[in-house]
DNA sequence: ATAGGGTTAG
């Protein structure tokens, strides 16, 4: 497309046209500046309807030779959608008005112009000749139907080929890929099938766009086998085919089959696009395959691949999933196309690692980049502050979110009430669910889900029948958070009522059911109980995924059931689940706290790329069984490692030496913590300290660490120095220290008996006879709360619209 | 005589 050539136009009206007009500098500041690409299209739409009417009545005498010419010109630059090209076919088209006769009314010069305004995206045009055909044919229809796919109308590009084809004209090979996105997008794959049928008769399916297309479709449809099948059939695949199949595998979840299948594509020798790259770099880090991520982004370079927003993207996705923070923050500084989306993902990248006032930053820097806030960036910053219990960053978030109207988005509303739920109070989560116009699904899921966690059950339940009288059916999600509110509520009898009672109405119980049944019954002590559930669920088809397994694992480690683990251990070897970071870090976690640091540390030492749960893990395993030397060893070897310890490998390390009574070293870590590490000691810090110290006899120190704590001591930690005082006989301190134990729930009798102890044995048995008083009043408050609770669900129980009556 | 097509991150 020389310059020449547009120069000798008769009727060129923008001799300044210059083809550098795409360079990157440009473009950048297209996207910078991002609109709504619909917006764009209506914009067009009207500037060429005006330009349109101004030529055609400007051209008043034109003659058919020029129009030809520039027809010619025309099919020169099609597929062209610049400005230009555009009223230069505008041009002729008006010129072919004015002339009228033969050339307005032949086949092929009113076809090229349907297909010369749908490659322009004008939708209405377009139509609008169409409709006007005295002869449709397979290519002006071929445009219409492309034209409704590009435009999103997947509906009508589907009629299009029911009439196209009523009418005689038979669909082929162009139309076929089209048709089959559109039925992909609909996801009707009953009327995809239709189409692999006809494709079939017709012997399309030879034609790899065809043939590429069905799989795209299957895969998008969740037909993986069918997929699969055609996959197999095709004799001549191309990059596109086997992108397809790789996409197909990843977005279903399949992501072993995903990275099988792209090893299989690198052995024949198919070059890899920016497509292939970034489907099986999502397949890569859904199951933590680090070193096969790691190839696919050193064969991204090595193919000379151009690091666009897609491709960048996926690349720091892979990292920010497998918690390689550094690697997306590298990414992402070298990419020069970024979009809101790449944003984004650093971003959640950041919340997910914990570092919120990183993720805050890159807030800030996108703002100054001119790249406003989306719903997904919106939401991740709800997330952050719901994972990180910060109400007022979700408060600060619920209000601009209010003040740029993006209360109204369902995803957001959604965060916005999660996070309200989950961080502070239910009450406020419920205030924004009542504010919401439409309450869907989600936003009932949502909010029950809050209470549940809460283990609030009796509330939970309640909403529960509330959104059926109001009409809305529960789904499994809204089941599965009954299930979990009674478990959290040690209502081990209710959840299983209600696991029988989903099943009566038909609800298949899912992953996450039988996971939260399983771990909610370990959690509450029901031994063998959840081994049952495990084989119970297998037996009904279902495999448990990585986040379950973890899930379970952790189960075992609550209970400390050596037993159970290895049940699932064997589980893991059978399944070969291995490749996963995760599951071994929960591997090593489980031996390590069940009492088999053999085990724990075989599988550690398995570990190659160790990040700080793994090396956390040995850590306070070596410390429960009271082996403070081990533990320090790890610690040694993760600070050679460059690895931060956060708070848990402080709790760890101190309570090393709270179990073998190492008083200096206790203290050392301590203040190294505060003065080398600039960590703030919690709670559980705090307690450490005050135990090892009332357990060597030091009991001026422990109350000093008493006094300097954050907040008040807890039962265990009162117990601990009580239990000192009393063989100390201090019964002043005792004394002292009664004033935060009255303020504790009476779960902890222990406490009460240490401290009536001390005063027993100085012989102050008014003070032992109080305290005696205090507990059992405490304890009748429990039993009446409890029994509240019951009737409460019991009350519930009867509105019920959906059990048999 | 003649025209045109499929896959991509949250």
């Amino acid at each position: 497309m020389s310059a020449s050539s547009s120069s000798s136009l008769p009727l060129h009206t923008t001799p300044n046209f210059n083809p550098s007009h795409s360079s990157k500098s440009t473009k950048i500041k297209q996207i910078q500046s991002f609109k709504p690409t619909h917006k764009l299209h209506e914009q067009k739409q009207v500037e060429s309807k005006s330009y349109f009417h101004q030529i055609s009545s400007l051209c008043k005498q034109s003659q058919i030779k020029e129009a030809i010419t520039l027809l010619t010109e025309m099919d020169f630059k099609n597929g062209c959608v610049y400005e230009r090209a555009l009223s230069t076919g505008q041009q002729i088209h008006a010129r072919i008005l004015k002339t009228g006769g033969f050339y307005s009314k032949n086949e092929y010069i009113e076809t090229k112009l349907v297909i010369f305004y749908a490659k322009c995206d004008l939708l209405n045009v377009a139509n609008q000749l169409f409709h006007k055909l005295e002869k449709k044919n397979v290519f002006s229809w071929a445009a219409i139907i492309g034209l409704c796919c590009r435009m999103g109308s997947n509906e009508k590009a589907l009629m299009g080929f029911n009439e196209m084809h009523e009418n005689g004209f038979l669909p082929d090979n162009f139309v076929l890929p089209n048709a089959l996105k559109a039925c992909s997008t609909l996801q009707m794959v009953g009327f995809g099938k239709g189409v692999h049928g006809y494709a079939l008769k017709m012997g399309y399916n030879s034609c790899v766009f065809v043939s590429s297309s069905l799989v795209d479709m299957y895969g998008k449809c969740g037909l993986l086998d069918d997929a699969n099948k055609v996959f197999d059939e095709i004799v001549d695949r191309n990059v596109v085919t086997w992108n397809s199949m790789i996409f197909s595998y990843a977005q279903n979840g399949m992501d072993e089959e995903a990275l099988k299948v792209f090893y299989c594509m690198r052995m024949v020798d198919v070059e890899p696009t920016r497509v292939t790259v970034a489907s099986f770099l999502s397949a890569a880090a859904n199951v933590d395959a680090v070193d096969e991520g790691r190839q696919g982004h050193a064969i991204a370079i090595l193919s000379g691949l151009e690091l666009d927003s897609i491709l960048g993207s996926s690349i720091i996705n892979f990292y920010s999933k497998i918690g390689f923070i550094e690697d997306a923050e590298l990414v992402f500084s070298n990419m020069v196309e970024k979009d809101v989306v790449t944003w984004n993902l650093l971003i959640s990248g950041y919340v997910q690692q914990g570092k919120i006032e990183d993720a805050l930053d890159s807030c800030r820097l996108m703002r100054s980049e001119n790249f406003g806030f989306d719903s997904v960036t919106l939401t991740t910053i709800l997330s952050a502050s719901t994972k990180m219990r910060n109400v007022e960053l979700g408060k600060e978030c619920h209000g601009y979110c209010i003040r740029n109207n993006f209360d109204s988005d369902v995803v957001v509303a959604n965060s916005i009430i999660e996070m309200y739920g989950k961080c502070e109070s239910t009450g406020k989560a419920r205030r924004v669910f009542e504010k919401t116009v439409q309450k869907d699904l989600t936003f009932w899921n949502t909010l029950i889900a809050a209470y549940a966690e809460s283990g609030l059950s009796g509330e939970a339940l309640k909403l529960f029948y509330q959104m059926q009288l109001e009409g809305v059916p529960p789904n499994v999600v809204s089941w599965n958070s009954v299930i979990l509110g009674f478990l959290r509520n040690a209502q081990v009898t209710e959840a299983e009522n209600i696991f029988s009672e989903m099943q009566c109405m038909e609800i298949q119980p899912n992953l996450i059911t039988w996971t939260s049944l399983i771990s909610g019954l370990a959690q509450n002590g029901h031994g063998d109980r959840p081994i049952h559930y495990f084989k119970e669920m297998q037996i009904r088809g279902l495999q448990p995924n990585t986040v379950s397994i973890i899930s379970l694992l952790s189960a075992c480690i609550n209970v400390s059931s050596l037993e159970f683990g290895k049940a699932i251990h064997g589980y893991i070897i059978r399944r070969q689940f291995f490749s996963s970071l995760s599951i071994l870090t929960s591997l090593v976690d489980m031996y390590a706290k069940c009492g088999n640091l053999y085990l724990a540390r075989k599988f550690y030492n398995m570990v190659n790329y160790k990040e700080l749960p793994i090396y956390n893990a040995m850590i306070s395993g070596y410390s429960l069984h009271g082996q403070a030397g081990e533990a320090f060893e790890v610690f040694n070897r993760m600070q050679k490692e460059n690895i931060e310890p956060d708070e848990i490998t402080f709790t760890g390390l101190l309570s090393a030496c709270d179990h073998t009574g190492l008083v200096e070293k206790g203290l050392k870590v301590f203040n190294d913590m505060i003065s080398e590490y600039r960590m703030k000691p919690s709670m559980h810090h705090y307690g450490c300290m005050v135990s090892l110290l009332s357990r060597c006899g030091n009991l001026e120190e422990a109350l000093r660490f008493v006094l300097e704590m954050p907040l008040e001591p807890d039962a265990q930690i009162l117990g601990s120095i009580l239990s000192a005082c009393k063989e100390q006989n201090k019964i002043e301190l005792g004394e002292y220290l009664s004033q935060y134990l009255f303020k504790l729930e009476p779960d902890n009798s222990g406490n009460y008996v240490a401290l009536s102890n001390t005063y027993a044995a100085a012989g102050r048995w008014d003070e032992v006879l109080k305290l005696r008083n205090i507990m059992r009043e405490k304890k009748r408050k429990k039993a009446k709360e409890k029994a509240r609770l019951q009737l409460d669900s019991n009350r519930n129980r009867t509105p019920c619209v959906c059990c048999r009556r």
